[in-house]
DNA sequence: TCAATAATGTGTTATTATGACGCAATGTAC
DNA sequence: GTACATTGCGTCATAATAACACATTATTGA
């Protein structure tokens, strides 16, 4: 894999990467996909490289898709990482003897690499994680509980989640982390989690209802160890009306 | 200038560029900072290279410092762009031969550039418009009237705008584009400039008094043909306290 | 069977923020 | 001194928000 990439290395935007931030939801958690490699210690954001013949955006898309197997969910860009010293003694010239990488070749790896940070919000329950390679393990992780990561990535996750907050006052995000049926005492939820702090029951139905993207289902949640709560589904044409304007006007 | 950066070209990112918006008031009109070359016939964004051994963040503190001649103002990262044609034939063999750049090292120039958009906020009455050379012209331009630009610098530009209309109602923001002392009025008139609509004169004053980052001085602005209108300046403490915390809370 | 439990659904009230105005005060120009 | 333009301050109706009360419903277990 990478030592196909450094060999054809004039194939791709040298100095440049993407590394993807996916939030799932699940168990009332909001979980974030973090990948190992089998000979590394820690973990890290997936990610690639840029083919040249590639919109960044497009480049975007095929990592989180060779990931997760889901296209046509909800991408962003959120910020570039350059920092001098950034990917600093990450490859070394044992780990190029490792991949078999030649040390001429092994240079284009050597240097800063600058990287774009795109957030992803999934559907848990549709993604099947991918391990791109025998020697690659891909999991959902807790973001509360995310180990150590290699390089900048902690911070790149954390930007990634300061910025999903922000966006949380401007649009609508369910829409993308839940089922097509949920209730609304999961949505709450999923601010809540989002944003680390409890919201009351009552004025949450309200202003959330007010914005006027769900649809009532006449079908309530079965299972439940108390009163059935009421299903829901987005109204996706209101909703994306939502997303396109904005929610809160400000001035 | 860009002979000398192409025949070092191994001390640049490659592939890499900084784009900057820089933006002042002045007149009731929102201005941008452009540039034209001589030869060409379009104005551009002031932009530059990023050396391999500063953070892209210092690199676009060096683009703004040397065009505009301050330091210390705001400057933020907004967006990074990188459709594959966006530099598609802006330089050419022509264009090469006419900077005396040889062929094998033009090719660095060639390359598909993927460049980081900066937005900065400047005081107009500080600025002295500074050429980097003798056949470059610098200067302020009501963004209403901005001609033609190079490349997706309209798309860059347009961009940099639609996040200052965003985080107007995310932060203060007068701090960096009015002097030290202003008037009311000329404060609204730089929102209403920004968000391009009328403000009610009555309850602006009010929401604006009421985050508590003015402070009101004992002195009128003189030589106007009408009432005199009271001085304010910002209480930077206050107002940086607003700055790290936010406007709106939302949820 | 039926009360206890743990949720959900709906409503109320006080407070605050917003939008749309009215009117007096002030400095300049003629 | 009066007309003019603009500022400063205030009012009122309406909407949004925060805090809270109570009834409803499905499950559980004595």
């Amino acid at each position: 894999m990478l030592k196909d990439i450094v060999d054809n290395n004039e194939n791709y935007q040298p100095g440049l990467s993407i590394d993807c931030v996916i939030f799932g939801f699940h168990d009332n958690q909001l979980k974030v996909l973090l990948i190992k490699v089998e000979r590394a210690n820690k973990w890290s954001l997936p990610g690639g490289f840029i083919p040249v013949d590639q919109d960044i955006d497009t480049a975007a898309i095929t990592v989180l898709s060779s990931r997760t197997g889901v296209d046509g969910v909800f991408l962003r860009q959120f910020a570039t990482f350059g920092k001098v010293n950034r990917n600093h003694q990450h490859f070394d010239k044992k780990i190029l003897e490792y991949l078999q990488i030649e040390e001429e070749k092994g240079k284009w790896l050597l240097r800063r690499f600058v990287t774009i940070g795109y957030y992803a919000l999934v559907d848990f329950s549709k993604i099947l994680p991918n391990p791109s390679g025998r020697h690659e393990i891909v999991e959902w992780i807790d973001h509360k509980e995310v180990p150590e990561l290699i390089l900048d990535h902690r911070e790149i996750l954390d930007k990634a989640l300061a910025t999903l907050r922000i966006e949380l006052n401007l649009m609508p995000i369910g829409y993308n982390l839940l089922p097509e049926k949920f209730t609304i005492p999961e949505l709450q939820k999923l601010y809540e989690t989002i944003l680390d702090k409890k919201l009351d029951r009552r004025n949450f139905l309200r202003k959330i209802t007010n914005i006027g993207i769900l649809t009532k289902l006449d079908e309530k949640k079965s299972n439940v160890a108390h009163k059935a709560p009421n299903l829901y589904s987005f109204d996706k044409e209101k909703y994306d009306e939502v997303l396109k304007n904005g929610l809160n006007q400000g001035w």
